[in-house]
DNA sequence: CCAACAGGCGAGTAATTGCCCACGAGCAAG
DNA sequence: CTTGCTCGTGGGCAATTACTCGCCTGTTGG
């Protein structure tokens, strides 16, 4: 307790280290003076502010070229929602900008005060941009995974985002404990069966807006990296035409499931229907141009938060 | 029109320079490498940003300190609403903070769907308020202004208030043509019937919130600076036991309104009922401490936003 | 009681940023 | 066409900030 205390009044005096220096525009010396410490121990409390995300910036200015972008992304594939954030071309990052921006939303929809479902599915876009959600107090509103988190082999790892976001904004959540892909149609008639598994079914099938990462197949795709699905089973699919995935469900270049085998076996939430709900992609990068392209062609998401180099890619094409 | 473009461009250059700085994390250097000008534009663009207000910065961890002195102050006074920003003990300013925190919970007013009346005081604190607030589209608010914004000469200056809001924020305004003292009961009865004037007579008393100020009496009080009041008359007005104004309804140290002819001649729109709207005093600072502390005293306001070292002196004395 | 270790601190140093100044383009008035 | 003005630009420099290193302290586990 002494401990949870102690880092309590850390993280107290980097919050008003940063107040100080980003609200009230101190230096960091004038800082350390009014706080009585060193010059690098207020640099490291600023610093600390920002890695713990205390202190929050936004942008609140519509940059005409993004606005424009997201206005044609909207008319082309009939999308509810768009977001389309400046891209920084030298950056490697496949969720700097659109992970805030993703957040921004989720918080949208998290501040309302009737009770929402929200549906949320897995990666490292998600876990990202749950990442920047800031801390809330959301009794009232229920949280589902889509997906899974177990792997093929038992073991329980991968993005950690519906437990990482029920922690952050303190809402009832309902976990999904399976794989992505069971073995066959039938296991996962079984598996299906489970109160768990019922409860995340139920619940996905009435939420009201769904954040899903957009997949993209081939040997390097996030399925495989992460133990989901074998090499040589992608290949075959590629093979056969698939473009990318959604929570494991898997469609071809024109956003079509794939009828084969392959989508009878991911024991995955079925995506909320798109009449009623939102159900928003986040993604951007070239590698997840073709499955984004699908996706919205085949109008599997009819939400989108991107970054301007895609949406031109997904406007040119 | 081909300024205004230009303009336009600027300031999106400037949204695009600070989007890659703040939330990008870039140096200027990048930045001018990536948007092809000198390093010293960059930063010229980045700071741009910052003075434009394009850039929001808010400070998202609950200080426990303010948090505590908050519930404190929350009970002591029977406040619906409390803030307290950390403070900044080497600042002159009597805005730097509480304007941010202001600025915020208008905000949060302001987003609801419903249709709200916000009533709206003057003074340098509530002007330096809604220059924080962000650009946005509220046609289903009202806002009013609680008071006149004309002086003794007729001169229209002033903290214009009201109108730089409804420039922002792009909602319907009600504002008052009247000045905050005019010279007899009498005078106020006539002006008060002007059909301008009743609506915004009317439009105050179903206000969902108000936020206003807190005027310091004595020598230097604002009313006097500004030209609403002569230096004797507020001599007189101190000697006999004034404390403070809000809206320019002036109070003695109990917080009860003064009952000789002072309050009689005030034009200012009445404030909302206290036991049906939020009515919330942004102010800090020494110079404001007896008119605060009365304010609270009389239960003339339900809501405070104010810094810890204000808060610490409320809830000491 | 001691060793190992984590984590904060201060000093020094490199990198980054903010600011001042002189220059030149664009533009309006004379 | 010139003059004077404004505004943006880039260079250079001082101020400020970020990072690295070695030291110290407090804690954990034998």
């Amino acid at each position: 307790m002494a401990r949870r205390a102690e880092s309590n009044n850390r993280l107290d005096d980097a919050a008003r280290a940063g107040w100080l220096y980003y609200v009230a525009g101190r230096t960091q010396d004038e800082i350390a003076a009014i706080m009585g410490i060193s010059r690098q121990s207020a640099q490291r409390l600023v610093s600390l502010a920002m890695a713990e995300r205390l202190i929050k910036v936004r942008l609140d200015h519509p940059i005409a070229a993004c606005l424009q972008a997201a206005a044609r992304l909207k008319e082309k594939y009939e999308l509810r929602h768009v977001d389309v954030v400046p891209s920084d071309p030298g950056s490697s990052s496949t969720t700097v900008g659109i992970a805030e921006a993703g957040a921004a939303e989720i918080e949208r929809w998290l501040k309302s005060t009737d009770p929402v479902v929200l549906a949320i599915g897995t990666g490292r876009t998600l876990k990202a941009t749950i990442d920047q959600l800031p801390s809330m107090e959301c009794p009232q509103h229920r949280i589902v995974s889509l997906t899974g988190n177990i792997r093929l082999d038992g073991s329980a790892a991968y993005y950690n985002v519906i437990f990482s976001m029920a922690d952050t904004i303190n809402a009832r959540h309902f976990p999904m404990p399976l794989p992505v892909l069971v073995s066959s149609a039938e296991e996962r008639e079984v598996l299906h069966k489970q109160s768990l598994v019922r409860m995340a079914l139920e619940l996905g099938a009435e939420a009201d807006a769904a954040f899903v990462g957009v997949g993209e197949l081939g040997p390097n795709a996030p399925l495989c990296e992460d133990g989901f699905l074998a090499r040589d089973e992608m290949e075959r699919l590629t093979a056969a035409g698939a473009a990318g995935e959604i929570c494991g469900w898997m469609f071809d270049h024109d956003g079509a499931l794939l009828t084969g085998s392959i989508n009878e076996r991911v024991a995955s939430v079925p995506l909320p229907p798109r009449e009623r709900a939102a159900v928003i992609g986040i993604a951007k990068g070239k590698r997840k141009y073709a499955a984004l392209k699908a996706a919205l062609k085949g109008r599997i998401i009819n939400g989108l938060i991107t970054d301007e180099t895609t949406a031109e890619y997904l406007l040119g094409a």
